[in-house]
RNA sequence: GCGGGAUUGGUCUAGUGGUUAGGAUGUUGGCUUCCCAAGCCAAUGGCGCGGGUUCGAAUCCCGCAUCCCGCACCA
């Protein structure tokens, strides 16, 4: 299905909605999760720890979303994080300065150029706003971070831009406290915040968003010293570079030079893997790795997951190899010793090492967003529009049915519901004909309908009707619980 | 941010200066109904915000906001 068809099923039965939009000053950026759309994320987010933070033995903590202005001068956002602009004085477009002055000069501009060279060159070159040749104005600034003032001081902080930092400002703490030896990772999920120029497309380009985040702190010299590839080195992954597109093994991807080492493809292949459990159709998924023009200032290798749907190619998730720029950076600015005793390769002893960083930084707005859209179908045949979502993802998972309202069906089935609801999401409905009911179900994803019959009153079964086929199969209540939370068990 | 289009109950929509703002669908209650959006009765609920023109504005004008499309941006 495409854009408007989710967003339609969003709006009219609550999975997400815009912010504040009662008021007239509400603004762009902003949505709200409803009912269906928490429980959907709360199951997202526990297939993730399923998938990676228990699998792989990762940290999970939960970081403060304010953060002082130190961590940002640390980090680089306070520096590269905002880019240079200009405005024109006649249309007000606004373009990046950098970018403007290297396609007029026809030369690359360095990155770390300052504004005062900047205006220079436009001033050398007589360059114009491209659309309307109004003179444009001198080099501004535009910081992507929400400025916060703290305390009745108004002291400066920021609202953070991405949740990795706490990981990093954390690390020497928790590497201690919890006995970890390299490489180890630590998760955390959380809101991040982005001052976007022109948020668009509801969940797609956000100013408040969830991100769960992974850094994985290794040692350089052992990249390949990864023990637990063997669980992943058979996982098919789709790869695409400057050579094309590689379906390839993780084993051959590292064998071939296609990803750069073990530890990479082993992280990658977990991601795979847990893509895969989510619904997303991975024939329309790849990783594509960035050319160094796109990567963002702190990588060195980066990789993107990326999933086709009908607005385009989305980035889910930003693979980045970070090397030791942030644990670096903070170690430089804040003087706490960021360093661990790992082996050192050269003969085999203990040594201080710096960890590096491979980041796997997902948006989860962004993945909700393409389950919903690869999950929703439209079934003509049948009349109805299905959400057919993994069963352990489903925010409802079972409804709850009186074929008719009359005759104690009615009471039995509440009895069903109350016996069912502390252990299962259940949903009790007597409302109109049946019908009309399993549509409702089918719509929000729910995977199964328990309906009480009056064979029911007889013998004591039930039916169990599936979604997707719609059949249904006779169970005896008390057997129910069990059938059910067989049915909806996460993937092993 | 620039340009264009749009904004009427939860959703879709009729309405181009004077309408009790109509319909469909949904939802809720009732009747009926034993398996896939049936039927009947009733109820519910709306002109994005602000200003202007006018005797009178959902309707015309201006500003703002949001949404959609294109461009730019996307660390």
């Amino acid at each position: 299905m495409n854009y408007d068809a989710v967003t339609d099923l969003a709006l009219s039965r609550g999975f997400y909605f815009p912010s504040c939009e009662i008021y007239a000053d509400a603004q762009a950026g902003f949505w709200e999760y409803g009912p269906l759309g928490v429980a959907l994320k709360n199951r997202y987010i526990e297939l993730w720890r399923r998938e990676l933070v228990r699998r792989d033995g990762m940290l999970e903590i939960d970081g403060s979303q304010i953060m002082s202005k130190s961590v940002f001068m640390a980090s680089g956002h306070l520096n590269s994080f905002n880019d240079p602009i200009v405005r024109c004085s006649k249309c007000s477009s606004v373009y990046r300065a950098d970018r403007l002055v290297g396609e007029a000069i026809n030369a690359m501009v360095p990155e770390r150029i300052a504004d005062e060279e900047l205006d220079a060159l436009i001033l050398k070159h007589g360059i114009r706003c491209p659309k309307c040749k109004g003179e444009l104005s001198k080099v501004s600034r535009f910081n992507m971070m929400f400025r916060v003032s703290i305390g009745a001081d108004g002291s400066e902080a920021y609202l953070r831009p991405e949740t990795c930092q706490s990981i990093f400002v954390d690390f020497a703490r928790l590497f201690k406290i919890m006995r970890c030896k390299l490489p180890i990772a630590i998760a955390q999920v959380g809101k991040s915040f982005r001052n976007e120029i022109a948020p668009r497309q509801s969940l797609i380009r956000l100013r408040e968003f969830y991100q769960a985040e992974i850094e994985v702190f290794c040692n350089p010299r052992r990249l390949d010293d990864i023990d637990k590839f063997d669980e992943v080195k058979d996982v098919m992954l789709r790869i695409q570079d400057s050579d094309g597109i590689h379906e390839v093994k993780a084993s051959e991807a590292v064998s071939k030079g296609i990803i750069p080492n073990r530890l990479i493809a082993y992280y990658l292949s977990l991601l795979n893997e847990f893509y895969s459990k989510t619904g997303i159709d991975m024939s329309r998924a790849r990783f594509r790795r960035l050319a160094d023009d796109e990567k963002a200032f702190y990588a060195t290798v980066a990789y993107d997951f990326e999933v086709e749907t009908s607005v385009g190619w989305l980035e889910l998730v930003a693979c980045n190899y970070r090397s030791d720029h942030d644990l670096k950076g903070h170690m430089q600015a804040s003087k706490e010793n960021m360093e661990v005793m790992d082996i050192d390769d050269s003969d085999g002893s203990s040594g201080k090492v710096l960890p590096h960083v491979f980041e796997l930084s997902m948006g989860i707005e962004r993945s909700l967003y393409c389950i919903l859209e690869h999950s929703l179908y439209d079934d003509r045949e049948n009349d109805r529009l299905v959400l057919r979502l993994k069963p352990y993802l489903a925010p409802i998972q079972v409804g709850v049915l009186p074929i008719v309202k009359k005759d104690g069906m009615d009471v039995k089935a509440k009895e069903i519901f109350n016996m069912l609801k502390k252990d299962i999401d259940a949903f009790y409905d007597d409302s109109g004909s049946i019908g009309r009911r399993y549509r409702r179900l089918d719509e929000i994803g729910t995977p199964y309908a328990i309906t009480v019959d009056r064979q029911t009153l007889v013998d004591g079964t039930v039916t169990v009707r599936e979604r997707d086929t719609m059949e249904q199969i006779r169970v005896r209540i008390d057997d129910l619980r069990e059938e059910l939370m067989a049915r909806l068990r996460l993937p092993s």
